[in-house]
DNA sequence: TGGACGTATTACCCGCGGGTAAACTGAAGT
DNA sequence: ACTTCAGTTTACCCGCGGGTAATACGTCCA
């Protein structure tokens, strides 16, 4: 593996190198999943070769984290700024549904990384991705709190209900992209949800 | 490895063979993911030497697909009769809430296989789960429809995200099992999605 | 100028695990 | 009893891919 096609070996700020290698390491972990990466191809996507990978990341599975932690910051910072974009419950939902939406959008795929990770079986991968959708779902769940009457428990089962509505359609609105343009498709899942749990507790 | 702990091969009929090997394989799989699992720890935990395994099956994959399209059926079966089980539209929305939840409270884990499969990657697995959720979301878009005057692409919308609703507050409230009940729990999940849909068109 | 350090590379190791060849065994048919 | 054949086992192959020596190259600083 020559660093460029026909070329010389390039030399870079480690900073630099490591920002790339991940920008590496991400498009093919989009495309291929965890397992069907192998650090050869990721390497070979970077134009380098193999050891320099493992002067930068301990291991293939460390390498992977570190995406993960990244997106899920992203994520976790789109949502925090909707959550407190306001203090109407009402358009806070909407917000959030918003943000759900526009971070699916993004080219980086990141989504993929969290949403589909077929790195499950691994206890840190699942502690992260949980430990997000825990968090993710209890600040749903505290908004429900305040305008019903449900107990915690039951308020936690309606925000896990809810990201898992928000996810699961954001992700199928990006592979039907042209349909429905990002606004509409949020707006209507955000009526959606708005609708079922505004007023819970009342009958119907 | 010896058939039992101690004992001599034990011969058994074709089809007998068949279903241990698979029952066998699916605890495995459940507990590894496809790629933890290796072809010796399911002949292991068949009691059973691995060559036997490829008499059944001509592969891991196949064998890991037979027990996907199983389950696949068996929850679709359980959708279908819900569906079926009346005409009423916020009937049939509750009894198919109730139908995932018992799903995936069977002792089966077959759940896992469907919804946490750790082989995406593999165009026939995410074809066969891609397949299920579109006929089981353009289900729910039909009732949709029904009830409201969306267009097809909006109703198709908020079928999937319904039935991301079901899948994900199914499986939260499996891990939580002993807080809430299998009833109480559907029936508040199905309550939230049918006040999110019904009179849809309507405003607030 | 030269050596020291960080950056790369080539070329290799080796274990895990999917898959198979060949031989063994025991029950059923003649 | 002898054959036969399905069901089973032992023992092996081998490639993929994660990970690692050992080494070369450049650039900065004394």
């Amino acid at each position: 593996m020559s660093n460029q096609q026909t070329g010389k070996p390039t030399r870079l700020p480690r900073e630099e190198r490591r920002r790339q290698l991940l920008s590496a390491a991400q498009e093919v972990f989009v495309s291929n999943g965890f397992h069907g990466a192998a650090m050869d191809d990721i390497a070979e996507a970077a134009r380098v070769s193999k050891p320099v990978l493992y002067q930068h990341f301990p291991g293939k599975r460390e390498l992977y984290l570190a995406l993960l932690e990244d997106h899920l910051g992203t994520l976790t910072q789109f949502l925090t700024t909707a959550l407190n974009s306001t203090t109407d419950n009402k358009l806070r939902v909407r917000e959030t549904m918003r943000a759900y939406f526009l971070f699916v959008a993004q080219d980086s795929q990141g989504h993929r990384l969290v949403f589909e990770s077929d790195l499950t079986n691994d206890v840190e991968v699942s502690a992260l991705i949980e430990e997000f959708n825990a968090r993710f779902a209890n600040s749903i769940a505290g908004v429900i709190a305040e305008d019903t009457k449900l107990s915690p428990v039951e308020a936690t089962l309606l925000g896990r209900a809810l990201a898992g509505m928000a996810q699961v359609s954001a992700r199928f609105w990006l592979e039907t992209d042209g349909d429905l343009d990002i606004d509409a498709a949020s707006e209507l899942v955000y009526r959606l949800a708005w609708r079922g749990i505004s007023r819970f507790p009342k009958e119907i």
